[in-house]
DNA sequence: TCATCATCATACCGGTCGGTCTGAAACCTG
DNA sequence: CAGGTTTCAGACCGACCGGTATGATGATGA
C-alpha cells in the first residue's frame, strides 16, 4: 500500500562502502524514475543525469537495465515487510488497524500531489504480461498485502466486526483492489478526495451492517 | 469497464473507401498493441509488422504515433458509450443491472485468458502523469463509467437496496475502483477467480446490510 | 611502498526509434 | 483518355537506445 515514500532506513548510510553509496543512488534514483515515468519510458540516460553517476559506474554495479529492475521490486518487498509490521502492529480494533493502514497511506498520495500513485501497481499493469520475472516479483509484494488484511480481517469477524458470511481471503483482495483502483482514480483526476470516497464507502457498507 | 473487446460496429465496415479500411485496420492493430504489450512498449515498427501496412501509409493517415494515441482512446470512448447503453438498458433492478455488468466483464476477462486487463486502466497508469493530453481522455471514461453508476446506485438507494446513509456517487467511484484493482490483480495473479472474490465480497457486504 | 582490487569514466558500438521525403500506383471525374 | 487526387511504398534521416571495451583513479592490505 505504499507510495514509493523512500526511507533511509533501506538505503543503510551507516558503515557502507563508497561503491554501495554509490550503488545505493543508483537503486533510490531509478526507483524514483520508474515510478514517475514508467519503466519503458525511463532510460539509462535518464538515470545517469539525474543521479549523477557515470555510465560505466551504472554498469559496474548493474549489470543490465533489467537487472536493475528487479532490485527496484526487491527494495520494495524488503520496505513492504517492515511498513506492514509497524502498521499492523499498533493497537486497536482489528478494522481500525485497516482502516489506519488505509488513511496513512492515503495522507501521503494528497502529500505527493496525486502522482505517481502506487509503484506495484504501476509495474503491475505495464510489465506483467511483457515480463514474466518482474511480474512473480510484484506477486511477492501483493501476496504480502493480502495475507496481512486477510489476518486482521480474521479478527476482525472474530471481533463480530463483519459479517459472518464474509470470506476473509476475498474480502482482502478486494480491500487490495479499491485502493489500487483508488490510487488509479486519484492519479488520473487529480482529485485526492476520490481516495476519501472508495475508503468512506468500504467503511460505509461495512459499518451499515452492524447497525 | 471493457477488457478491450473489439467489435465490426465502430470499425465499420460498410461504406468505406479503401484508405478509411486502412486507417480502421492501423487503428485496430494500435489498439490490441497498446493494450498487451503498453504505448511506450509499442514502437510504429510492432504495429506495421502486425497490420502488414507500410510507414509511409501509416503516417499518411496518422501524422504522428502520439495522433494514433489519440485515436485509440477516442474509439474508447465511443464503444463505451454504446456498452453502457446496452448494459443498463437491459431488465433487472438497479443492483442487478450493476452486478451483470461486472460478471459479463468478469467472464470477459477469463476468456482473454488473464492478459492484457482494462485498455484503460493500463493508459491510465503508464501515461496520467506523462501526457496530460491523454490523461483528460482517459478521464472522460472513468467519468462516463462513474456517472452510469452513480445513476443505478441512486436508484438502487431508493428501492432500499442500498443502506440510506450510502452516497452513491462515492460508492460508484469505490465499485469502478474494485473493478480496475481486481483487473490488476488478475493480470498480475493469472488468477481469474480473484475478480470473483471482489464481486462476491462486494454483494456480500451489500447484502449483509439487508438481512 | 607496491600490487591488487574496487570503483569510476568515457568513447564507441550496432540496433532501434519516430518521422520525412520522394516517387509510384490506384482511383476518380470531367 | 488524361489530369488531379488519394493512397501507398520504401529509402533514408538524426537521435536515442542499452550495452561494451578499455583505461584511469582511488582504496586497501601485505
Amino acid at each position: 500500500m505504499i507510495t514509493n515514500r523512500l526511507t533511509g532506513q533501506f538505503f543503510g548510510e551507516a558503515m557502507s562502502s563508497k561503491g554501495e553509496l554509490t550503488k545505493q543512488k543508483v537503486l533510490k534514483t531509478a526507483r524514483e524514475l520508474f515510478y514517475l515515468n514508467g519503466y519503458n519510458n525511463t532510460s539509462i540516460e535518464d538515470i545517469l543525469k539525474t543521479s549523477k553517476i557515470k555510465k560505466g559506474n551504472l554498469y559496474f554495479h548493474f549489470s543490465s537495465k533489467e537487472k536493475l529492475g528487479y532490485a527496484v521490486l526487491e527494495s520494495y518487498l524488503i520496505e513492504e515487510a517492515q511498513l506492514l509490521d509497524r502498521i499492523f502492529a499498533a493497537p486497536g480494533s482489528p478494522m481500525e488497524r485497516v482502516y489506519r493502514l488505509f488513511d496513512s497511506s492515503r495522507k501521503h498520495l494528497r502529500e505527493q500531489g496525486c502522482r505517481g500513485g502506487c509503484p506495484i501497481g504501476n509495474f503491475a499493469l505495464e510489465m506483467s504480461d511483457i515480463h514474466n520475472g518482474f511480474r512473480k516479483k510484484i506477486n511477492r509484494v501483493f501476496d504480502a498485502w493480502c495475507d496481512r488484511l486477510e489476518k486482521l480481517l480474521r479478527e476482525a469477524k472474530r471481533a463480530g466486526e463483519l459479517p459472518p458470511s464474509i470470506n476473509p481471503k476475498a474480502l482482502a483482495n478486494m480491500m487490495v483492489a479499491v485502493w489500487e483502483g483508488g490510487v488509479m482514480l486519484v492519479k488520473t483526476r487529480k482529485d485526492p478526495r476520490i481516495m476519501g470516497d472508495c475508503i468512506k464507502s468500504l467503511r460505509g457498507i461495512v459499518e451499515a451492517y452492524r447497525a
